[in-house]
RNA sequence: GUCCCCAUCGACUAGCGGUCUAGGUCACGGCCCUUUCAAGGCCGAAACGGGGGUUCGAAUCCCCCUGGGGACGCCA
C-alpha cells in the first residue's frame, strides 16, 4: 500500500519552527517511503481564520523545500461531504441531535470545573423523546450532532513513537462532530479527511494524543481501519514553555530574514527530536534515507539557537559562495546599504568576494552582509574607540607613507599589496604586527574582519588609496 | 481536579541488561595557529531526578514519588 501522509496547518498564525518540524517529518517520511505527501487546510473555524496567511504559509513550505504532491485541499470547500458522512451516522444511530445551548453547556462545565471534576457533556440530549425535539426546534434552537460514545471500555492507541496508549472510555463523552450552524468540527473533519484522503500515517503534534480515542471511535463508527498513528514531541523555548511570540523568533520567515539558510533550519529541525547516531550534519538525501519514526525521541526539545547558528554558518562555509552571493542582494538593501537598484547593479563577483572573504566569520546572511558596507560604499562609520586606540599620530604618519608605496601596486592583488607592504615596513624597520589593525581601522573603521590585503584588493585601489591618505582626518 | 505523555551533561542527543571509569554535537573554559576577528586543531569542565524492586549484574526492565509538558471547547 502507497504511503499517504499530510500536514494539515489551520490558517490562524504564521507556519512556525513546530509546525514546520512536523511538516518536515511528513515530507521525510513520504519521501522515504515513495509515499505522497498531502497539504491540507483545517480551516473550519470561521472566526479564527485568515485566509491572508494561506500564501505565506505556502511559501514557507516551498522555502524549505517541503514540496507537496497533492492539494492543498481546504476544509472549507468540503462542507457537503461532511454533511453526507454525518447524516450517515444520524442514520444509523451512531449519532443524535444535541439541542443544549453553547451557554448552559457552558454553565456546566464551569460548575464541574469549580468542584474538581473532569468536565464531561452529561448525555442529556441522547434520549429525547419526538416531543421533546419538537419542543426545542420550537423553542427556536438549532441543534448540533454528537457522536455516541460507549460508556464503559478502553481504546487501545497505537503510536509508532510512543507505543501502547491505553484510554479509558469513561474519559471520554459524547463529542459534537457537528456544530448547531451545520460545519463540522475538528476532529470529525480530520477524520472524514483522512479517510477520504486515503491517509496511512498520521505523523502529527503531540497535542492531539488525547484527540486520537476519540477519532478512533469515529473509525469505528465508520467502519474503517484506523491509520498508524505517530506523535512527535513538541518543540519547547528556552523556559520549556510552549514556543511563542515572546520568546523571539518563531516563524520560518523570522528566521528566513535574518539570514539563516534553509537547508539550515531542515537540517536542525530534522535533528531536534530525532537523531541518526553521532551525526549532526545531513544533507536532504541523508535526512530520507535515514529518517525513521521509531528513532524520533519522544521527549520535548527545546529550541536552541545557537546550534541552529552553528548550522547555518556550516552551510555559508560550504555552499557554492555563487549562489550566497546572489542570496545577499535583499540583506545588501535590507540594512540600508543600497538602494534596491544599487543592490540589483551589484557585479556577482564582488558578492561571490565576499562569500569567500567572510563566510568563516558570519552565522547569518545578515552578518555576511554587513561588510559590504565599508567594502562597496564610503558610507561607513569608525569605530571611535578603535580609531583612538591605534590611529596615533605615529601609525598614521607609517599609513602615509604605505599610501605612497601602494599607489603604484600593479597588479592590486592581495599578493602584491602584501609584497609591497612588507618592503615599505621593511625599510621603516618596523613589522606588519606595528601597523595591521591601524591599517585596518583606517580602511573599515572596526579592529575586526578579514585578511588585511583580501580586504584591500576587494576594496580596490581608489578607495584603499583614499582612505590611507586621509587617515589624519580621523586623528581626535 | 481528572486523564495522557515525557525524564542521560546548560541544550540536542547516543545508549535499547554486562563492551559505561556513560560517547558525539552546540554552547562554555584553556592552549596552539595568527596582522585582527573568525575558522581550524588539541585539551578541559559538564549528565543517568529520587526511592523501591527484578537480576549474578541496571542509564537500560517494573512500581511509586518528584519534576516538566499537554489535553479536558459548538478551537485546531
Amino acid at each position: 500500500m502507497t504511503v499517504r501522509v499530510r500536514f494539515a496547518p489551520s490558517p490562524t498564525g504564521e507556519l512556525h519552527v513546530g509546525g514546520a518540524r512536523t511538516a518536515l517529518f511528513n515530507w521525510l517520511f513520504a519521501r522515504k517511503h515513495h509515499g505522497v505527501f498531502i497539504l491540507r487546510f483545517e480551516d473550519t473555524d470561521i472566526e479564527r481564520n485568515r485566509p491572508e496567511l494561506i500564501e505565506p504559509i505556502l511559501e514557507s513550505l516551498r522555502w524549505l523545500g517541503l514540496l507537496w504532491d497533492e492539494g492543498p485541499y481546504f476544509q472549507s470547500h468540503r462542507m457537503a461531504l461532511y454533511r453526507e458522512w454525518a447524516e450517515r451516522l444520524l442514520k444509523e444511530n451512531k449519532a443524535y441531535r444535541c439541542y443544549c445551548t453553547p451557554e448552559e453547556l457552558e454553565e456546566k462545565r464551569k460548575r464541574a470545573l469549580a468542584a474538581k471534576q473532569k468536565p464531561k457533556y452529561d448525555g442529556h440530549c441522547r434520549h429525547l423523546t419526538a416531543q421533546e425535539e419538537q419542543r426545542f426546534l420550537n423553542e427556536g434552537r438549532q441543534p448540533a450532532l454528537r457522536l455516541k460514545v460507549p460508556q464503559s471500555g478502553t481504546i487501545v492507541v497505537e503510536d509508532a513513537i510512543r507505543g501502547r496508549v491505553e484510554f479509558d472510555f469513561s474519559e471520554l463523552d459524547d463529542f459534537i462532530i457537528v456544530r448547531s450552524d451545520g460545519r463540522p468540527t475538528y476532529n470529525f473533519a480530520v477524520v472524514v479527511d483522512d479517510i477520504t484522503m486515503g491517509i496511512t500515517h498520521v505523523i502529527r503534534a503531540d497535542e492531539h494524543l488525547n484527540n486520537t480515542p476519540k477519532q478512533i471511535l469515529l473509525y469505528q463508527a465508520f467502519g474503517y481501519p484506523a491509520p498508524v498513528f505517530a506523535h512527535v514531541p513538541m518543540v519547547l523555548a528556552k523556559d520549556r514553555s510552549k514556543l511563542s511570540k515572546r520568546h523571539g523568533a518563531t516563524a520560518v520567515f523570522e528566521f528566513r530574514d535574518r539570514g539563516i539558510l534553509p537547508e539550515a533550519l531542515v537540517n536542525y529541525l530534522a535533528r531536534l527530536g530525532w537523531s541518526h547516531g553521532d551525526q549532526e550534519i545531513f544533507s536532504v538525501q541523508e535526512l530520507i534515507e535515514h529518517f525513521s519514526l521509531q528513532a524520533v525521541h519522544p521527549s520535548a526539545a527545546i529550541f536552541d539557537e545557537e546550534k541552529l547558528l552553528w548550522l547555518n554558518q556550516h552551510y555559508l562555509k560550504t555552499s557554492d559562495p555563487k549562489r550566497l552571493g546572489e542570496l545577499l542582494r535583499p540583506f545588501l538593501v535590507k540594512l540600508g546599504i543600497f538602494s534596491e537598484a544599487e543592490a540589483h547593479a551589484v557585479p556577482g563577483e564582488k558578492l561571490t568576494q565576499i562569500v569567500v572573504l567572510f563566510r568563516e566569520r558570519a552565522k547569518t546572511l545578515t552578518e555576511l552582509a554587513e561588510p559590504a558596507r565599508y567594502l562597496l560604499t564610503d558610507n561607513f562609520s569608525y569605530d571611535s574607540e578603535a580609531a583612538q586606540k591605534f590611529l596615533t599620530a605615529e601609525k598614521v604618519a607609517l599609513l602615509q607613507g604605505l599610501a605612497g608605496a601602494l599607489a603604484s601596486v600593479e597588479p592590486f592583488t592581495a599578493a602584491e599589496l602584501e609584497r609591497a607592504t612588507r618592503a615599505y615596513l621593511e625599510s621603516q624597520g618596523k613589522t606588519l604586527k606595528d601597523v595591521a589593525q591601524a591599517c585596518r581601522v583606517a580602511l573599515t573603521g572596526r579592529t575586526a574582519g578579514a585578511g588585511l590585503f583580501e580586504t584591500m584588493e576587494l576594496m580596490g585601489r581608489e578607495r584603499v588609496l583614499g582612505r590611507l591618505s586621509s587617515v589624519a582626518s580621523l586623528l581626535t
